[in-house]
DNA sequence: CGCGACGTTGATTTGCCTCAACGATTGTGG
DNA sequence: CCACAATCGTTGAGGCAAATCAACGTCGCG
């Protein structure tokens, strides 16, 4: 049951007690999202913490010449939210939109907010688990910045292999910033090694 | 006083109380670095939390070519940290280096861990801290895919314009990901504006 | 004083984008 | 179940953004 894999994701960390799970079951709402379905949407405030039971979302900017930037894919036991917006209360800029059909389970900020000051170990738990998205999204910047087209695309092949082999081809450009017809020739030009 | 000023930094967040102030200023510790002096140093554990009081640090990755490149600046009231490194105790692969003579207060891992334990303010205020530069990194790492150099230095100018004050072109461009070069003509398009 | 960091400029090259076109696949409504 | 549209991946020609390389003047600092 998706509780339980919510539950389990604590674990590595700190696990959660019989009474911080009921605690968080009884706030915990399931979804059900659609392919191409949105979870946020530009200039609505994020409302939710929202974890990935099962199935793919990706979050993502649309820019002035209504082109999509791909900023994170969120997959089985992945986290995701505008926590920008989320804190903030203002609009966001951002879209969240499933990419298959996908099993959600959401907190709203109340549900949060009673949680972190009740049960310290929400406050421990979600600290480390920004501080693991922020240390990925760190490496991530600074091959941005330093590496080529192709050396960022073998490397996300090789920390995202699972997400490689589901993900159209065109979402994967998005996110590391070319266009869908560059990364193809990219790719053509590693067969070839 | 220093510490005060460290005490300071959580107000706007949780302030700390007496107790928490006493623990965290005896386990606070106070150097002076000078200008092009490390705090961290490429395949060395990074073993800090370091807050900067007065001055400026630069972490930056140096490439296989020799080439560095800007991960993060840290002024004044800002607090860096490999945090991968510091999590798994591997070998960072970052220099952390002063651009300034530099005042900073730094806190060891266990310091820290016992903070976190026993007072659970500190994985509060800790993970809004994060929270904030995640944010922050998120908002960098977009420009990054969706916009040009120009737009990006812009944006770094109407952001830190202490910082753009008081850097040189070279640390900029950097950060940017551009060449300092290509940086001296972005900024001549711009003045002819 | 002299050296190294810095900012700038110009000529050339290159990585990546744009636009257009095309087959293959998917999915969707009739 | 078929027909048609939409999405996807690919290729090629041409163009632009940014890198490279080299040179030069300025400045601050040891």
């Amino acid at each position: 049951m998706a509780l339980n894999q919510l539950f389990a994701y604590f674990d590595p960390y700190l696990p959660l007690t019989a009474a911080e799970k009921d605690e968080l079951g009884r706030r915990a709402k399931t979804r059900k999202i659609k392919r191409r379905q949105f979870v946020l949407q530009e200039n609505d405030v994020c409302r939710h913490y929202t974890f990935v039971v099962e199935g793919c979302l990706k979050m993502y900017l649309v820019d002035e010449q209504g082109k999509e930037h791909n900023l994170q894919f969120a997959a089985e036991n992945d986290w995701i939210a505008d926590i920008g917006s989320f804190h903030t209360e203002q609009p966001s800029q951002l879209y969240l939109e499933a990419l298959e059909p996908t099993q959600i389970i959401q907190l709203e900020k109340p549900d949060l907010l009673y949680l972190y000051t009740h049960y310290p170990t929400f406050d421990r738990n979600f600290r480390v688990l920004i501080e693991d998205q922020y240390v990925a999204l760190q490496r991530r910047l600074l091959q941005q910045i330093s590496a080529p087209a192709e050396e960022r695309y073998r490397s996300f092949l090789a920390q995202y292999p699972q997400l490689a082999a589901r993900l159209p081809n065109t979402q994967i450009a998005s996110y590391l910033g070319i266009t869908p017809e560059f990364l193809s020739k990219v790719r053509k030009a590693l067969s070839r090694k």
